[in-house]
DNA sequence: CCTACTTTTGACCATTTGGTCAATTATGCG
DNA sequence: CGCATAATTGACCAAATGGTCAAAAGTAGG
């Protein structure tokens, strides 16, 4: 996760065709931040962050407008604004490239549950963890479609992510709740469950947005309204753990 | 919504070629149960439905598995079990038949509002609702892949089916748990979002199942698992609306 | 049996689509 | 400059796919 990007070496060229493929993947995966200890103006493979950012973004988009088997490598082309040999170029294919928009999403879907610890206090706490997920199913829609539609489907391409990554952090996470709850700090909820609500609940806004939109008759939720759903989950989830 | 059947009339045959398509969907519609007022032994059509029955299903299967756009008529036709020139004779395009299988959820999954009445008590009917929604969640997780699939991608196919027939109804259920709260029976929540909470909490049991027996560890919900997860909703949400 | 119909089905087609290639152009470096 | 490597792109291709057709096979009523 950490690792430093493997900067601009010749990245191990073998007869090309089969070369050029497989780690644009690994690039985004840690293209965070790593611009410190490199020489001067590194700007050779700074391009081809911005390039793989473009394309990724792109993808998102469209994979999130017309699920996986919907999205075409001309259409994120066309939308990333670059000819479709360039896409293969960086992603090998369209499966490596849908699995590059996924990896990106898992971390920022991960973050938020960082305060959930044992010593916080567990109405800030969830307060918090919900505020964040909501903050991110209105900033991030497309990503949580793709999320979503991954999940819709069966998860083909991450059912071995969730087991390793998501479902051992959740086993800490849970039991933070569940020693919040010994501890008599909140009503005795079943914590994996109340994971699944807040989820359920949250991203609900970004991946249901137009069936939400349709019930209330707006064509979007406005600044203030995304306010009025925030505070309704937060105060219902949290009444609901009896920490009103 | 009640017309009758048309029975096994010569359905307006046309040069046949053009005529054949169309309203198969109408057939669903109302094919609950008109076997009543016929004359004897009706099977000619009997057939006819029940070969429409199970292209439905099976189209509902398989696009919940993979979206409108990864789903084909040969896969629908193998699940099936007939031959693929045989789906387009009962429903002329793969569009068609996606929007028949959307229309006979869409029925079902209004269904359970029925209960949300004035004159009902509050705690009793937002109980039953909850329950029937989850109920549905775990009989019919296909059916709600493809609703939750649609909505995903921005309802292309049923926007105005959601702007013409769920909002109005929703209109209605929201006054009724307006009224409840302004004569005190329950806590200040907002009534349209309580809502989406709802049904965001219940069905991610049958969208997102994946992701959920990956966290619980399991292969799937056993019927003890599926009551512990809807006494979770259940008690949360009614102690969430201060009906505890 | 015969006529008029509905239904069934194998063979077929035009289009779309993921992916490839080879030729070409930038780019870094000694 | 000149070489080597990375990046770009127009042209292409094989496979998959939605949809069509016409011939064949039921089926009901006269």
């Amino acid at each position: 996760m950490a690792a430093a990007r493997p900067d601009p070496q010749p990245r191990r060229a073998a007869t090309r065709s089969r070369a050029k493929r497989a780690d644009a993947v690994a690039t985004l995966r840690g293209a965070a931040g790593p611009r410190s200890a490199e020489k001067g103006g590194a700007q050779p493979w700074r391009k081809r962050v911005a390039h793989e950012t473009t394309i990724v973004q792109a993808a998102e988009r469209v994979f999130a407008g017309a699920g996986f088997g919907g999205a075409t490598m001309a259409e994120i082309a066309k939308a990333a604004g670059l000819p479709k040999p360039n896409l293969h170029y960086y992603f090998g294919s369209k499966q490596a490239l849908y699995r590059a928009v996924l990896e990106r999403t898992l971390r920022e879907w991960l973050e938020p549950a960082d305060c959930i610890v044992a010593t916080a206090e567990p109405r800030e706490a969830l307060e918090r963890y919900i505020r964040e997920k909501m903050r991110l199913s209105f900033a991030r829609p497309y990503a949580s479609r793709v999320w979503a539609n991954e999940l819709l489907h069966g998860a083909p391409e991450l059912r071995t992510t969730l087991v390793r990554t998501l479902r051992p952090l959740m086993r800490r996470k849970v039991a933070v709740i569940d020693q919040w709850i010994a501890e008599g700090r909140m009503a005795p909820v079943d914590s994996s469950h109340l994971f699944f609500t807040i989820w359920a609940a949250t991203q609900t806004y970004a991946d249901f947005e137009v069936q939400i939109c349709a019930v209330l008759g707006c064509a979007s939720l406005d600044r203030a309204a995304q306010a009025r759903a925030t505070q309704h989950v937060v105060s219902l989830i949290l009444r609901g753990c009896g920490l009103s």
